[in-house]
DNA sequence: CATTAACCGAGACGGTACGTCCCGTCTTAAG
DNA sequence: CTTAAGACGGGACGTACCGTCTCGGTTAATG
C-alpha cells in the first residue's frame, strides 16, 4: 500500500463469503438426482431439499436447473481425453468412438436434456455453445491442426465443416433416434471425416464460388 | 401395407360428431401463439382460451401441447417439393438450400422447440421421427436411388448414413448455434454429401469389418 | 315456474359446481388450527393441508387468511343470545357479562388476531366491521330501543354512543391488557352505561353545541 | 425519577461504542417508510437499506420492527402537553380533543399498526402498554387528581376506570371504523367522562357488591 | 321421431413447482 | 467490539398450469 491503490486486486467484497460446502451439495444433489430419476425430475425444491439448502441460496448463484446440471458435469474431473496417436484416422476414432458410447449410454439423457433447455432459453443456449459443445469442437480441431502440421493432410481442409460433420450427425442420432448409436456409426463417421480431410480441393473451390 | 388400412371399420358411433371448427380454432390459437410470443409460452390453457374451447375439447384430441403443434405445421399446405432435375447433385443442392433458409428463418424455433419437446417426451419424439423428420429422410433418400438407378453413382453408398451426414450438421447448427444457416453452409453440405457418395467403397469395407 | 321465468333466480353458471366439501373443510381445518396453535401459525399453506385441499381453492374463494376465520367463526352455530328480561340493566348485564368472559377465554386470541388483521387491511376491516362487529352493535342498539319503547330511559338517550361506551373499553382492554376482563369490569360497564342513558339531556345539549 | 439513573456506572467497556449516526439514520428511515408506504411495507431489510445500514446492526438494539416504530415516534420532540386550567371539564377537552384529532390525520395509521403488531407479540404489547399507552392514561389520571384536589369531584370516582371509558371508546373508533373520530365525538367522550366523573356512589356500591 | 351417446363451453378441483420476499443468524473485512 | 456487506437455512407467499372432474346444453345417428 506505498500509494498506488489502484483496484487491479479482485475487489475482495467484504461480507459472508459464498459457502463451498453448499454449492457441493447443490451440483451433487443435481447429479444423484439426474442419474437416479432423470433430469425431468430434477427441479430446484427438490435439489434444495436434498441438498439441505435453501431455494434462495441455488437462485442466488445460478439462473436455472439447467446451468446447476451444466455445472456439475463440466466439474466433474473424468474429462474427454485429447487422443495423440500420430495417426489422424487413429486420433479420430479414440476421440469419436468413447463420445458416441458416452452418449449411447449414461449421457444420452443428461445431453438431451440440455440440449433441451437451451432451445428454450437462449442465455443459456451460449453458455452450453461457449463451455461444453466448444470443448469438444476444439478437441477435434487440434486434432486436426496437428494432423495438418504433420503433413497428413492439406492446409486447405477445415476443420469446423469437419466438426460440423462429426458431431452434427451423432446429435442427430441422439435427439431424434432413427438410427443406433453403436460402434459401426463411429467408424463411418471417422470414415466419413477421414475422406472429407484428404480430398480438400472441393471445399476452397466453393468458398470461391461463394464469393462471387 | 396392402391396402385394407380399414381396421375393421371404425363403427362411426353415434353421438354428436367432431367440431371441425374447434379443431381449426385450435391449430389457429397455437400457430398464433408460436408466431407472436414462442413455444414457452404456449400452454393448453392458454391455447383453449385463444380458442374459445374448452381444455377437455383439447385433451380429448391431443395428448399434449407439442401434438398440437406438430399437426399444425403438417397440416400447413406449404410442402417440401421433390426435386427432380435430372442431376444429383442439382437435386441435392435443391433440396438442401431451401430447408436451410427455411431453418434460418420462420421455421427455426418451432423446429428447435419441437426437438426440445421430443426430448423429455417419448412418445412424441416417436411421432415427430416418424412423420415429419422421416418425410425429409425420405426426400433425400430418394434422390440417391434415383442418382443410382441412373447410374450416376454406385449401388454401394448408403443413403442412410448420407441422410445423417446432411441434416446432423443442420440439426447442429440450428440447435447449438455455433455457426451460420447460409447458402454457404447448405453448398458445404451439398458437397461433403456428393464427395461421399462418389467414392463409395470405404463404406461397404467397413461393414464387412464391422461384420468380424 | 308459470311462465315468467325472469332471472331473479341466481343465475347457475355453467361449470363444475363449488365444492361445498372443500369449503367445510377449510373452515374446519382454520378453527382447529386457530384453537390449537393459535392464529400466528394459521398459513394458507397449513390450512390447505389439513383440509387435503389445494392453495389455489382458497384463494379461489378467500382473499386471505382473515376472512377464512371471520366466516369460521360468523358461520359457527354458537351465536350471541339476544337477552330480554324486561329490565335494561339485566338485559345490558346479560349481553356485556358473557361477552367479556368469552373475550377472556378462548374468543381473545381470535378477535385481536381478527382486528390486528384488519389494521393492515382495508377491505378486511369492513368486512369485520360490517359483519361482526355491527352484530353486536346491532344487539345492544336493540335493548336500548326496547327500553325506550317501555319508557324506561328517554328517547334522546344515543344507542351508538352507548354502543362506544361499552364496546370501546371491552376491546381496549382485550387489546392494551392493561386490566382484567372479569365480571367487575362487567359490572362497571353495565353500571356506566346505564347511568348515562338515564340521565340523558347532556347529549341533546352536546349535539346543538355541536351545530352552532 | 429523583435523578441518579446511572445504574451503577455501565463500564464503559472497550471496542468501538454505539453509533449514533446508524440510530439516527434507522429511526429516521423508519418514520420515512411509515409516512410513504405504511407499516405493511415496513421491514427490516428495507429499513436497513434506505438506512445504509447492516441487518445486524438493527438487531444488536431493537428486537423488531415495532421496536423501532415505537422509538421514532416516542423520541419524537412533540410531545402530549398536561392541560392545566383549573376546570376539569376544560382540561379533559384540552387533552381528548387534539388527541382525537391527532388520530384522525396522521398519527392514526401508526397508532393501528403499532396496536395490531403487539397482538401478536407479547413482549411488544408490554412495551406499548407501559409505555405509550400508559403515559396517556397517566395524563388523564393526573388531571382527575387534580380535580380531586380540588374538591371538584368526590375521591370515591375511579381514574382508571374513566380512563377506560375516555380511552377504549377512541380506539375502537381508530380501529373499527364505525365513526368518525370528529370534535362532536371529542365533546361527547368528554361529557360522558365528566357525567361519570360527578355522581360516583355507584362504583363504590359495585365494589362493596363485587366483594360479597 | 324420440332416444341416446358423444360432444361442447365453462370452470372448479387436487396438485406441483415456480420465483420472490423477508425472517433472524452467520461470517467476513474494515475501522 | 462495532459496523457494512452480504450469504445462509428456512418458511410462506401468491401465481401459473397441469390433467381431471362435474355441470348444463348441443347435435346427429340409431332404434
Amino acid at each position: 500500500m506505498t500509494g498506488m491503490d489502484l483496484e487491479t486486486k479482485p475487489k475482495t467484497r467484504a461480507g459472508r463469503p459464498r459457502s463451498a460446502e453448499s454449492r457441493r451439495a447443490i451440483l451433487q444433489a443435481a447429479l444423484l438426482i439426474l442419474q437416479t430419476t432423470g433430469y425431468r425430475t430434477l427441479t430446484i425444491e427438490g435439489v434444495a431439499a436434498k441438498a439441505g439448502v435453501s431455494k434462495q441460496t441455488i437462485y442466488r448463484w445460478w439462473p436455472s436447473a439447467g446451468y446447476i446440471v451444466l455445472e456439475a458435469l463440466t466439474s466433474d474431473p473424468q474429462q474427454q481425453p485429447m487422443p495423440d496417436t500420430g495417426s489422424l484416422y487413429d486420433d479420430l476414432l479414440e476421440l469419436i468412438r468413447p463420445m458416441v458410447r458416452a452418449l449411447a449410454q449414461r449421457r444420452g439423457p443428461v445431453m438431451k436434456a440440455l440440449i433441451a433447455e437451451a432451445q428454450a432459453d437462449a442465455r443459456f443456449a451460449e453458455t452450453l455453445r461457449t463451455t461444453f459443445m466448444q470443448q469438444h469442437r476444439d478437441i477435434l480441431i487440434n486434432i486436426v491442426g496437428r494432423a495438418q502440421m504433420r503433413g497428413e493432410i492439406g492446409f486447405d481442409a477445415d476443420p469446423e465443416i469437419t466438426a460440423d460433420l462429426v458431431y452434427g450427425p451423432m446429435l442427430y442420432r441422439l435427439l431424434n433416434g432413427h438410427g443406433e448409436l453403436d460402434d459401426l456409426f463411429a467408424r463411418n463417421l471417422t470414415a466419413s471425416a477421414m475422406r472429407l480431410l484428404k480430398g480438400t480441393p472441393a471445399v476452397t473451390r466453393l468458398r470461391a464460388e461463394a464469393a462471387e
